[in-house]
DNA sequence: ATGGGACCTGTAGTTGGTACAGGTTCAAGG
DNA sequence: CCTTGAACCTGTACCAACTACAGGTCCCAT
């Protein structure tokens, strides 16, 4: 087990790092394409060769996508992580601005999901003769506050 | 305000229709050309002339698309509204199940918000050396449970 | 030397629309 | 009747953030 990762200078091809981020292949040339991923260096016959510096870039967009950053936010973050006077309250500011996003975005689905399950919740009241969810898709917005 | 709006017979070009509905010209348009909304008969210069039916119809498919529906789901609402022989569980379940795909996804937003929120409250505490957020970001997913 | 898995480029498709450009029609006012 | 300008028309391109090929090349183990 020891030693098996990450020598300093270790290489690998697009196959490993896509392994090791989790990020799959087509998706780790799309972010060279769009200039998020530097080109890293080739092969004579043109392979794409990596080192542990992609290796950290890749894993720190992938980890910002999945907290629900958009490609463009994370373009900004790595900005401020390249040029290297970055002020960690830049950092703190748009990620808090980011989080209240997530909270207006679970407040919205709550509001769904609470008109969701209020139309079921008419269905089967046994003496009905259609369906109270297809009726009440048929109002405009009123029950939702 | 008696008499208003929606005579059986009254007719209007896609301008008020849009008004009424809320969902935009191009949107209309789209819905058309896509097949979730019929072709409606047009003037002699080509004009879209819709009927109450038509605003019905785009009323149900905008409240739909509000509670977060896919406009693949739509389709399928709309064929069971269509045949009048739908029985109202086949609905029931399609909205349960849409109600539950709500509700992870609540679920996984929240779990993204923790995770900012405590990146952030590492932030200030005064005398660390660089910043905890961006520090977190090049780490892999751990805290995430 | 050869077989086949990994890699390459380039293009098109996905979802749910939005944004034009460039042209036509309609209706009201003069 | 004619003009004007708002409303409408079609068709295409664009957005995010990838994914899915097709059709070809490279690398390396046997």
């Amino acid at each position: 087990m020891a030693g098996k990762t990450l020598s300093p200078t270790a290489t690998m091809t697009i196959g490993p790092l896509s392994k090791q981020t989790g990020c799959n292949i087509e998706t780790i040339r799309y972010y060279e394409r769009i200039g998020i991923m530097p080109p890293p260096p080739r092969t004579e016959g043109g392979h794409r060769i990596y080192r542990e510096e992609h290796l950290k870039r890749l894993t720190f967009i992938r980890r910002s996508r999945e907290l629900g950053f958009t490609l463009d936010q994370v373009r900004d973050l790595l900005l401020l992580v390249d040029g290297d006077d970055f002020t960690c309250d830049e950092v703190k500011t748009m990620t808090l601005d980011h989080a209240n996003d997530v909270h207006r975005k679970i407040a919205d689905l709550k509001k769904m999901e609470r008109v969701l399950k209020d139309m079921v919740s008419q269905c089967n009241r046994g003496d009905v003769p259609d369906c109270p969810v297809i009726d009440a898709l048929f109002q405009a917005k009123a029950s939702i506050s």
